[in-house]
DNA sequence: CTGAAAGCGCTAACAT
DNA sequence: ATGTTAGCGCTTTCAG
């Protein structure tokens, strides 16, 4: 085993002080006379001395990582997510280390299994495998996003149902007759099932057939477009689209305009999420927006205290989303 | 400070052995009676023993971490990038520290700083400051994507040449007869500037005029949009736009229909990157597709053999990039 | 096949 | 104001 080439014990040396002398000048901590900090600043820059971060964390029992484990980062929702995370945690001195499982549960729990293991002080989950039973018993700081995990640990959501609501009504109110609805398979342990609700109540409340067609989240472009496709071959009728995300959103619109449909006159389409990605390559697209950037700021907040030993009593934490008047609905 | 609740020696007190026995077990290293294996095991499961993984790192002086500086990863090509980077890692043993640099100099000092105080193994770069010594004399290993750094920091880089000439090509293949060229001000270390120099060469070879317009990468899309105004304000003669990346592409196109301009008739645009986001919402978009996962998989190739203590000889490595045809061009 | 002991690099009582 | 000493939890020579 190489050792790491200058250690506190070499400053020590050149300085001509203990070990405990540097560590404290190092740290800014107890009394300390000028002319010490002096020669031990000296000897450190002469030795350009790096003090071994991973010794300090064994000592400390604490890493001052947070682990983030999330499908992908590839997406513009999560890619916003975790960069803004990643900016909140960074401010109250934390680094992120990634975990994005693929929506593969084997990944999952490998990362949970080390993670586990002393290697982050907290959790910022938001991966969509189910029945990983590793988040029951641990009492690691756990903060999810937008995904139910277990009974005691904290859900920071946007307002789903209000969010589909929003977007149900504004293609009613835009004379839409038959609307159909994409989401996840139904069983995934996820407040985006909240859009899914929003829409139905709203289709019996005015006597419309509620149709959702299910596309998993994470099967390839092409299979989505053969899904949407049959949509369209399946129920020509259709004049409105309540997408469950913008990704979604912009995929049928392509399949629409292969079948000839203009957008809006034809079709309308309403998405979700209001990424900044989106926003930019995408703005004509009407969306309900979630307040990404505050989901992170409020999940990083709870998690902070949590990993600071504070009780919590808000147990879930739901945001307001926002409806952006795009071109397409 | 609060000690780990159960460790090594609570395991081989419950077992009736020696830390060292259940050490190996651990391991599979050495010589062991299956009896004594399925004794630890038994007491392992018993207490739910998580070995502590910060101690393994500190006594290996390896942390099997590898820290990934880029400027953010909200954004479809960083996106990409990291997603991939972060796979690739993963199936070698690897987890990713995110280090996101928001390009800000003093936050990519900061990560720096910590990072080569033993935290990771190696480093994937591609932030886009310049002048940070810290690269300069570290023997940790370190690759570059799309950057340079320093003199022994290999990089990786797509034929950005290459692909400078197949956009222009292709405009002036569709008839154009100004075309103008966005990049970063020139003086930023990046290859990015062979796809400006291309488009010069290629101007000057068809006597045009070589306009480029300059948009730095941090500004917000405000900010971009009132420059992307300006140039059809003081260039209403432009028919063609080569932009270097497919976010400007984007905005361009915007301001562009604003500007009263049909695309492809009146303008025609390519752009550059080709990412998986971008293609997903911007599908009709002519642009240059850049190997994203195979520069992520060549990255970590020449990383892996840099930190097992490989000498590597290929210093820098170009990866070819491909026309993806949509309409707008 | 197993154990005792030393040590990875740093910090913090406790003592002076 | 500074030094001595005992760990943080694990791995590995070396000895048996």
């Amino acid at each position: 085993m190489k050792k790491q080439a200058v250690k506190l014990e070499h400053v020590a040396a050149l300085a001509g002080v203990s070990k405990t002398t540097v560590s404290r000048v190092l740290n800014n901590r107890g009394y300390l006379s000028q002319k010490t900090i002096d020669k031990v600043h000296k000897a450190m820059e002469e030795l350009n001395y790096r003090p071994n971060v991973v010794a300090r964390q064994l000592y400390k029992q604490r890493t001052k990582l947070v682990g983030l484990v999330f499908p992908t980062v590839d997406n513009p929702f999560f890619a916003q997510l975790e960069s803004q995370l990643d900016k909140e945690l960074y401010l109250r001195g934390y680094r992120v280390l990634m975990g994005n499982s693929q929506n593969n549960p084997e990944r999952e729990a490998a990362y949970l299994r080390q993670l586990f293991n002393g290697q982050v002080d907290g959790l910022i989950v938001g991966a969509h495998n189910e029945g990983i039973e590793q988040y029951r018993d641990t009492k690691m700081p756990i903060v999810s996003i937008e995904r139910w995990v277990s009974r005691d640990i904290p859900v920071i959501a946007s307002d789903n149902y209000a969010g589909g609501v929003m977007a149900v009504e504004r293609l009613l109110e835009r004379g839409c007759k038959h609307i159909i609805h994409t989401n996840y398979p139904n069983g995934l342990p996820s407040p985006n099932l909240e859009r899914r609700r929003a829409y139905e109540e709203l289709m019996r409340k005015h006597n419309m057939p509620a149709i959702t067609y299910e596309v998993n989240f994470d099967i390839t472009t092409e299979e989505k477009l053969k899904i949407f496709d049959r949509l369209f071959t399946e129920h020509p009728e259709v004049d409105g689209i309540f997408a469950d995300n913008d990704t979604n959103a912009s995929l049928i619109m392509r399949v629409a305009r292969e079948h000839g449909r203009r957008i809006p006159e034809d079709l309308k389409v309403v998405g979700f999420d209001g990424a900044n990605i989106t926003q930019t390559l995408l703005p004509e697209l009407t969306t309900i927006k979630q307040p990404i950037d505050q989901m992170a700021a409020t999940a990083v907040d709870l998690l902070q205290q949590r990993m600071e030993g504070k009780e919590i009593h808000d147990k879930s934490i739901q945001l307001p989303v926002q409806l952006i008047e795009g071109t397409t609905a």
